[in-house]
DNA sequence: CCTGCGATATTCT
DNA sequence: GAATATCGCAGGC
């Protein structure tokens, strides 16, 4: 089941928000992978001098205006894919950049499809960059309609609660980098743990 | 665990 | 030329 056109004609801050514990889907080639979605970020239009749309529409992001529930994948330090969901009406620029997702099904393809294994196979869709390598995603998608595409779609999920939810800033801009529309799931157990000092030295890298 | 750095397409100055 | 919504590797702790 799809998530469906009026859930994206909304806030980019709200969508983000609410993307976090749904379950992101591609078909590539035959393969089918999905993850749970665990990491967002908010891009608004003219008004946030970190978004694509800020500086108007080129060739490269004008999926950015189309109208909410469209993919924009762009390109990014000539090596990444990074995989957008347009948010709000047509010509507003909108969208959510969406950062990182748990491996729910696919996971032997998404191992296939990364150059490198990372240690936890809950890194393999960690980062903007390997979530589009692991679900397969390219420019083939941009433009893609997520409530109509055979290749790509958005399930609705689990509700995560606010108390397992941070809002930090955004990873990677120069502008408007205090704004808080970062949002990150956490694992249910991990409080505290982090302050404790682990013994010993590191097991440290085999190979 | 943490930090620093090179690779490289698109856009803007 | 310079900057950019990043990643993987190298090296230190």
């Amino acid at each position: 089941m799809k998530i469906d056109r009026e859930f994206y004609r909304r806030d980019a801050r709200v969508i983000a928000r609410a993307l976090l514990g749904c379950v992101l889907g591609t078909r590539i080639d035959g393969g089918i992978t999905r993850g749970m979605i665990v990491e967002t970020e908010a891009y608004l239009g003219v008004d946030d001098p970190a978004s694509h749309s800020a500086r108007g529409r080129t060739a490269r992001n004008s999926a950015m205006f189309a109208r909410g529930g469209t993919a924009y994948v762009y390109l990014i330090y000539g090596i990444h894919y990074c995989f957008n969901v347009v948010t709000g009406d047509e010509g507003t620029g909108e969208a959510v950049l969406v950062r990182a997702a748990l491996p729910l099904q696919g996971v032997e393809l998404m191992r296939t499809r990364r150059r490198r294994q990372p240690r936890r196979e809950a890194d393999l869709a960690m980062g903007p960059g390997r979530l589009a390598s692991a679900f397969g995603i390219d420019l083939r998608l941009n433009h893609a309609d997520l409530t109509l595409d055979e290749r790509i779609w958005i399930e609705p999920g689990e509700h995560i609660d606010d108390e397992h939810i941070v809002a930090t800033p955004r990873i990677g801009i120069s502008k408007g980098v205090e704004l808080p529309w970062r949002w990150v799931a956490r694992p249910p157990v991990d409080s505290g743990a982090s302050a404790r000092v682990r013994p010993g030295g590191s097991p440290g890298r085999d190979r």
